[in-house]
DNA sequence: GCTATTTGACCTTA
DNA sequence: TAAGGTCAAATAGC
């Protein structure tokens, strides 16, 4: 049994950090929302914009480095100050009225999308073995959208009833329950406001649409989804997408399963590492074989690092690149689904300094550089 | 030709 | 028995 005095202890502690973090950000934010309103005065003093962007850029990047060294040491999960609503209006009265008003700007969107970008990773985080449920409670994004909602299947089933009008507005018949629901995790996220928007968010792995289906109650039709290695590897990883309801502008994604693919010893491009992070410390932070381990290393440098900086522009097919399946590389819809957009280039985006673009729209899907992959092929089945 | 999506039919499960 | 889940032939893009 694990010692739950030294959990609470380190989280105390990386709370604490995360405190720390959370704080610069908003400092970040202050300053930019000051250079914001400035701008019209200062146009004309390009050295004082020079200056105040570097102060910008300083804060942020140390905000950045402590963001990845707390990271490394935590388990992905965003801080619950900024992600959880408060459960009542007395709570909502505690939080600090500038992480309020933060939380109410544009800049809150954005990240409220950097976390849409993530939370695939963190819900294939799960699939890994680490659920939700584990380490207690879901993440909630007020005005972001973000939701997940993980364990046993009552727990869908309340987030279902509750709030999302599919369960609670079709007939009274009880739901279909499969007996390896309890794996089952269901996340929440913002669908694409352009485009084709019936495209899942991406959360780093491949995905190979298997069925649609028109589902009793719902406006919407659900999508299946598998993984593109199931031949390959085997892998039973599976989805479902389906369109909220009673927010058309949300989906309701389904993760069922492992991914199995990163863990193969035939997959053909086995995650390095972390870059500092041996396989035995990963297999410490988060509790998982090295296989397993150096795979969500990898997640934590694919969020975090440095990594590329924006490419060019590939508007008709979003190619996998560095975002692809663990287990290897991913290949791409040809209809532009699946497409991936690195979260890196998301930090890149909003912690580089080499944007100078305030465009929400670019800080969301900023522009990427198409590799492709060697893939093995997946044999039509 | 390869690989992915679409979609009607079939299977599974409560 | 009904509804969700999956299969696989047909189809389409590269």
């Amino acid at each position: 049994m694990f010692p739950s005095k030294i959990i609470q202890k380190s989280t105390r502690k990386q709370q604490e950090t995360m405190d720390d973090t959370i704080s610069l950000i908003l400092h970040g934010c202050k300053l930019a929302k000051d250079l914001e309103s400035n701008l019209a005065n200062s146009a004309s003093q390009p050295e004082t914009l020079s200056r105040l962007c570097e102060e910008i850029i300083r804060v942020f990047a140390n905000a950045r480095e402590r963001l990845h060294v707390h990271q490394l040491g935590t388990t992905l999960y965003p801080h619950p100050m900024l992600f959880r609503e408060p459960q009542d209006s007395q709570q909502q009265q505690n939080i600090d009225p500038i992480l309020q008003e933060w939380r109410g700007t544009s800049c809150t969107s954005a990240m409220g999308t950097l976390f849409h970008q993530t939370q695939g990773v963190m819900a294939e985080r799960s699939a890994l073995g680490l659920t939700e449920s584990k380490i207690g409670g879901g993440i909630q994004v007020g005005s972001g959208g973000l939701a997940i909602e993980s364990g046993s299947r009552s727990d869908v089933q309340a987030v279902d009833a509750s709030d999302s009008g599919r369960g609670s507005s079709s007939s009274s018949k009880r739901p279909r329950i499969r007996n390896d629901d309890a794996e089952k995790r269901t996340v929440r996220v913002p669908a694409q406001q352009f485009g084709n928007t019936e495209i899942p968010p991406e959360d780093g792995f491949s995905w190979r649409k298997y069925g649609q289906k028109e589902i009793l109650g719902s406006r919407f039709p659900r999508a299946y989804y598998r993984c593109t290695n199931q031949n390959l590897y085997h892998c039973p990883a599976k989805k479902q997408v389906q369109r909220l309801d009673d927010d058309p502008f949300r989906l309701e994604v389904v993760y069922r399963g492992e991914h199995t693919c990163h863990m193969s010893a035939t997959a053909p491009s086995a995650p390095p590492p972390a870059p500092g992070i041996t396989q035995e410390m990963a297999q410490t932070m988060i509790g998982q074989p090295p296989s397993a381990a150096t795979s969500l290393g990898r997640w934590v440098e694919f969020r975090l690092g440095p990594g590329g900086g924006a490419g060019s522009t590939s508007s008709s097919s979003m190619a996998a690149g560095s975002g692809g399946c663990a287990a290897g590389p991913s290949t791409t819809g040809r209809y532009g689904k699946e497409a991936d957009y690195p979260v890196t280039d998301m930090a890149d985006a909003m912690f580089n300094s080499g944007s100078s673009s305030t465009n929400s729209m670019e800080l969301i899907f900023p522009s990427i550089s198409e590799e492709k992959w060697d893939q093995p092929s997946d044999k039509n089945n």
